[in-house]
DNA sequence: AGAACTTACGATGTACGTAACGATT
DNA sequence: AATCGTTACGTACATCGTAAGTTCT
């Protein structure tokens, strides 16, 4: 293995404090050696993005040429060279097929993760002061939040940062989590998942309960009373899926009582459930965020904060991230607690400004 | 100022999403745009160490250049290209000179900093598993450490790592601390003013308290009673200088019984202070650990525990920064419950590993 | 006048893409 | 046989040092 040695030429480091027998030297502060820490560089971020990269595609080095736009050779020089420097091999090789980190490489991954996430603060920072109103903002939500939560958020955005890039990504709780995770998206916005996520901090948003919607007619309406567990599990029940919008809360409402709903039917979202509900299918359950009188007119509603949980919904960040000054705006037109000062210091949470 | 126009090619990220009139899109996580968060990086290291030693030297490019073993243009043309990459200017020009760091220049610098240490932490990793029993290790520490504490975990280290070339500087508390902010030292030691500093963490490494030296024959050898306050203020006074081992507890203890001790003599370092005790120009008084009934033969010393409050020497390290695993070995040679464990989560204080 | 940064220019070295090769499934 | 990573090679670009230029003190 001629690869680990280090045929190229030795770097002034190594020869500076002069090659004595007694390799231990007391020093004053202000005489310092010359080359001080930080010393060769030919490292470069090209080579720790081709890591991180062939990383998150799965050790595929011809997809991750391909996804950032280069040929596959200098990919694989570029991660040999690298490796080079640092003197270990960071990827695993089966033959000639990359299929996992070495020990080290494991040990560098996150660190090369922070590399690129600094390298992308530096590159917001520059935006930010020479062209505040401009640049992208890309927002990860669930369906509930993207639908009903988001939209006058995003109107007044938009009118007021109109040459700001918005992408408004949907997706399950644990998508939003992951795109939060690798830089993706900006800003999260979901009800489950967020919190206990490493790298990334949730903010409390609002808090809402669900409610009950029926057909018109139906028997639940004739009460006088107040709504009841066990008077909703006499019918068949349409809700949210495991894992989405307080469907958990629902489920444990129920089995505290020791009933079981007769759930015929699940759905990602309020509106493909208010559909069914629409069809007499059964009474659906949704956040209570998804209705409103004024457009609901085939169906009609029934309070049940009483009987679930209250769900708390999080904006996440990515730790460490820099945010640009109009993702503050947006956080705060969306909740107005949260302002740039807050925001600020939960992010810097787990990041040591020096 | 064409400097801040932008004649170079655009990038493909400003392309990408097609110029619709509409800058809003609903993606589904799985569709990804080309480039990608972490688009274009023709910045490089270089040109942060650049910016960075500027600040460090007091924004003159000539001595960076010559500090960095480079060409004053070179460093001119890197600054000026990072800074069109950016967007904005980091350094204020007051007509030709460079004065200070502009507001986007103050916001940046911690970004740069980060950079720096996370690019020593990869190539720190590197070593550490191709040449885990070689490197250098940088011990920043005042005198009293370094005199009375350091040795023996210094021999011990040097018999166990003969290839790990140590650096022992030696400096007041507050250069210790300067020395670790800077990455010039790895590891400080003092009794003062390591706590508290932004960008380090302090360990405890053990408590200590001040005795008392005088020649032979001395008065206060006669008193069958335990030594107090009183008795010493009625003599001249030699102990450490303000701001050293331990000197504040001194003048606290004094303070509180309304003394005023006759200090004719000041030091930096016990070994001083011995000598003119020695000399019979007063009565010394001097941290515990630098008495030692076998070397100090021309002394007596005196117990004095009770008089004045515990000390407690500490360990300093810079936040988030990678230590070599010799480093660790070092730490727990010096103070045995400082383990690998202890020790890691301290300085990953401040740090998502991601 | 002198010191300090910037611009200009030529030599060196590095990065990248194409093409050919070797190994693995 | 096909896929995937490596090696080889030529071009293009970037970096760096020297030297000349400009603007302050």
């Amino acid at each position: 293995m001629p690869r680990m040695s280090r045929p190229w030429p030795v770097r002034p480091e190594s020869l500076s404090p002069s090659p004595s027998f007694f390799p231990f030297c007391f020093c004053l502060p202000q005489a310092r050696a010359a080359p001080a820490p930080g010393g060769a560089l030919p490292m470069n971020f090209q080579q720790l993005r081709y890591v991180r990269e062939t990383v998150r595609r799965g050790y595929s080095l011809t997809e991750v040429a391909h996804t950032l736009h280069t040929s596959q050779p200098g990919v694989s020089r570029q991660i040999r060279e690298l490796e080079e420097e640092l003197g270990v091999e960071i990827f695993i090789r089966a033959g000639k097929r990359l299929t996992g980190l070495t020990p080290p490489g494991e040990a560098l991954l996150p660190i090369v993760e922070r590399l690129m996430l600094e390298a992308d603060n530096l590159r917001r920072v520059g935006a930010d002061f020479s062209a505040s109103e401009q640049g992208r903002l890309s927002i990860a939500a669930t369906h509930s939040q993207a639908r009903y939560a988001l939209p006058h958020v995003v109107r007044d955005f938009r009118q007021r940062y109109p040459q700001v890039r918005l992408h408004l990504h949907q997706g399950s709780p644990e998508q939003v989590a992951q795109m939060l995770r690798s830089g993706e998206a900006d800003i999260g916005v979901a009800t489950e998942a967020l919190a206990g996520y490493e790298g990334l901090v949730a903010l409390p948003c609002y808090r809402w309960t669900h409610g009950v919607v029926v057909p018109p007619g139906h028997p639940l309406l004739q009460s006088q009373q107040a709504l009841t567990l066990e008077a909703l599990s006499r019918f068949p029940i349409i809700t949210y899926e495991q894992g989405y919008t307080g469907r958990a809360h629902i489920d444990e409402a129920f089995a505290r009582e020791g009933l079981e709903p007769d759930v015929v039917l699940t759905a990602m979202d309020a509106d493909v459930i208010k559909t069914y509900v629409e069809l007499d299918m059964g009474v659906g359950i949704v956040a209570s965020v998804a209705l409103d009188a004024e457009r609901d007119q085939g169906l009609r509603t029934l309070d049940a904060g009483h009987l679930f949980e209250v769900n708390t919904t999080r904006l996440g960040l990515r730790k460490g991230a820099w945010l640009r000054g109009y993702a503050y705006a947006f956080i705060e037109t969306f909740v107005p607690t949260l302002t740039r000062e807050v925001v600020e210091q939960a992010v810097r949470q787990g990041v040591e400004p020096e």
